[in-house]
DNA sequence: AAACTTTGACATCGATTGATGTCAATATCC
DNA sequence: GGATATTGACATCAATCGATGTCAAAGTTT
């Protein structure tokens, strides 16, 4: 970063100050840094989400972007940066859809008893996770997967985002079970567990080609939560015979 | 490979057989191979196990086993194929104390009612999973976080291996669930949602420094079971208040 | 001891990659 | 229309890595 005053560097008034350009084609400067930034981040979701973090180069991101490599260099510092990106715009977006789903499970079952409310609640969160990677499978490569191997510049961000989803999911088994912990429960411990349940159901249902459908996965999924209610709770088990009715 | 006959060639008997030497320093040759490829193992459980598999050259595994960069294709194709030979055995190693520790329980509870039987198979399952992470936390990096993400070679080994788990999973809960398909219920998603909470449990736990507690993490993970088992068994919940006293 | 094999340390080669630079063509402002 | 900024395609450079080769020292067999 050379300073270009006008009127400096002795007598040789050359170099004059540069004008800014602030739009070129109509579109202001930061909206075009902003469009590029926005088309390495579509090309990274591609060849991220279908080869993995460790066999794509920048090369390859940038003729997925179809721009030249200085770009690359001009959103991100490198490719882990972008990697990171796309893994916080990721997490951003299933968190907003999530919080969304969950609000509108809380209205509905508002005057309902508790037990309704809290069964429609994971209902609805555990329908989120599973559409946001049935409708783009390359999302569930780039979180459920490659996050969590990468050294430790985006391991950090992902075992942060990770311990976030598992205080998300802690607090919600808190109003499940009242007095857990006077009973030897590790409230932590399970919620640890449903997380890499939900976790693995949704890598596994992506491998094997979204097999079984989408309600029986939901449906089971859903019933470790209900297991655990009602476990603790004492109760009978939830209504299964309205819930878990196969459709197949 | 050319072959060196002692009378052929034509005229020239210059190039002899060459004699094979069968014995160096009082070890066979095979045996001296063998000795190195275990030296490559460890040294790949080193450094694999501590910084990961794509953070891993050739030239260190020399290294660290001491051995000249030959010695690595004496023995492996390729560092995927040193990491392969590495999971495998791994693999091999937990699924020997696992089934010697299932025999025991099974032994153990024979004369007993299933529950209980059913209750200490699981519990002596997990705790082999969590020792065999604890007694060395670097096989947690190779098998449950690094061999996932790996690409189409190791990929399809841990593919099959994750499987057969979640088949030996599956196996054990058809016995805990009898008519379980006539609910609705998919035992596939079960376990798997079963495999991968004791999968993230598991690696949460080295994450965090085995914290909380041995005993808490194996007695919640098993609670998760439980909870399931009598969920669907409609009875009320298993002796929470004997098995589930927190020492703490 | 001679002939041969095995071992170990190191060199070398080709390919790839990240990162930066060059330069002409295009668009914009004065 | 001229000066400047922006863009795009491509070149270049240093570093790294996998894979193979070289060569002398040490060990073994006859």
């Amino acid at each position: 970063m050379k300073k270009n005053n006008s009127v400096s560097d002795g007598d040789q008034p050359a170099i004059r100050a540069p004008r800014a350009v602030p739009s070129l084609k109509g579109v202001p400067m930061a909206a075009r840094v902003a469009q590029r930034r926005t088309l390495l981040l579509d090309a990274a979701l591609e060849a991220f989400g279908t080869r993995g973090y460790h066999a794509v180069t920048v090369r390859e991101i940038c003729a997925g972007a179809r721009l030249s490599e200085r770009y690359f260099y001009e959103s991100f510092k490198s490719l882990e940066a972008l990697f990171s990106a796309l893994y916080l715009q990721l997490n951003e977006q299933l968190k907003t859809a999530t919080l969304a789903a969950l609000m509108v499970a809380q209205l509905k079952t508002a005057s309902g008893p508790d037990r309704e409310r809290i069964d429609a609640l994971a209902r609805a969160g555990l329908r989120v996770l599973l559409e946001f990677i049935r409708d783009d499978p390359r999302r569930a490569r780039v979180m459920l997967i490659d996050a969590i191997s990468i050294s430790h510049g985006v391991g950090r961000i992902s075992g942060q985002i990770t311990r976030e989803y598992a205080e998300l999911t802690q607090r919600f088994i808190e109003q499940l079970f009242p007095n857990a912990d006077a009973r030897g429960i590790d409230i932590g411990v399970i919620a640890t567990g449903l997380l890499g349940a939900n976790i693995h159901i949704a890598t596994q249902w992506v491998r094997d080609g979204f097999r079984p459908s989408f309600e029986v996965v939901l449906r089971n999924n859903l019933a470790i939560y209900q297991a655990l209610s009602a476990f603790w709770s004492g109760l009978q088990p939830l209504d299964t015979a309205a819930s878990a009715k196969p459709p197949v």
